[in-house]
DNA sequence: CTAGATGTTAAGGT
DNA sequence: CACCTTAACATCTA
């Protein structure tokens, strides 16, 4: 699921049902999902924080506590929020629950725990150990032909890669390049000034028509990839290409044979 | 039964 | 430093 509109969506959701909540306890349930710190502390840590406001970098949400720490999010492949009654047992693969006075609780399951959770006291100071480049909704045309100036890499590859920018993941960086038309593989320098524009206008096009769909995949509109992602389908823009797959940077890219024309 | 899946990191190498 | 590949993580589903 989380890519930077799911992850949105989901911090949308909790401004509007935990913002001004009050936690009462916390219960962890896999340990090994909280980072740098151990579960009991984070547990002694959160209690009694309200949850203040809510922000997103990249694929991460960030919940800030009212002594002015973040509770970070990170959603792995398969995270997902859940804001409901408390009463009922926990589900299988909740990562971490919060319980407000309230009577609510929001809780955190994944599945696959290749997610995780950290309490910060220094964004930035995160953000550089964590080797998380700027959002990729907050780059500006400039920054952003800057940023794959002289990178030789693919480009599928070079906007995916988070130290660089962050918030692109597997589907929807397949999606803009298709929607751009340019081949997965062309090298990001080698891109002309007009696709550098195409492609930056269509990371915030693509972008928000996700979130308006709240990231869910049967919402969006049928020209899109994301919705034909299977090989040999008819391309849903022109027609008359073929949808193919190739594994490039080791993650399954899928593109238009006719729209998306290879790189010399 | 097997392969692959929206993500990240580590390790080893050029 | 820029870049590449592979493996690993844990579980579900086609």
């Amino acid at each position: 699921m989380p890519e930077l509109p799911e992850v949105e969506v989901f911090r949308k959701e909790v401004a509007e049902d935990a913002v001004g909540e009050i936690i009462s306890s916390v219960s962890v349930g896999i340990p090994k999902m909280i980072k740098f710190i151990t579960p009991s502390a984070l547990t002694k840590a959160l209690q009694n924080q309200k949850i203040t406001a809510t922000s997103r970098f990249g694929k991460n949400l960030l919940l800030k506590t009212n002594n002015g720490l973040f509770l970070r999010l990170h959603f792995g492949m398969t995270g997902y929020l859940q804001y409901e009654k408390d009463d009922l047992p926990l589900p299988q693969y909740t990562c971490i629950a919060l319980h407000f006075k309230s009577g609510k609780r929001l809780i955190f399951v994944d599945p696959r725990k290749f997610g995780a959770v950290q309490y910060i006291d220094n964004l930035d100071d995160f953000l550089v150990k964590a080797h998380i480049g700027p959002d990729v909704e907050t780059l500006t045309q400039k920054e952003f032909a800057s940023l794959l100036k002289d990178r030789k890499r693919p480009i599928k590859i070079t906007l995916m890669d988070q130290s660089l920018m962050s918030g692109l993941g597997n589907l929807y960086t397949d999606e803009i390049l298709f929607q751009a038309r340019i081949h997965p593989e062309t090298a990001a320098e080698s891109l002309s000034s007009k696709e550098l524009t195409t492609l930056y206008k269509k990371i915030r096009s693509v972008i928000k028509e996700a979130i308006k769909d709240h990231a869910e995949r049967e919402q969006m509109p049928v020209r899109y990839l994301i919705n034909h992602r299977k090989q040999g389908e008819t391309c849903p823009q022109c027609k008359r290409g073929k949808i193919h797959m190739k594994t490039i940077g080791g993650r399954s890219t899928y593109f238009c044979d006719f729209c998306q024309k290879e790189p010399n």
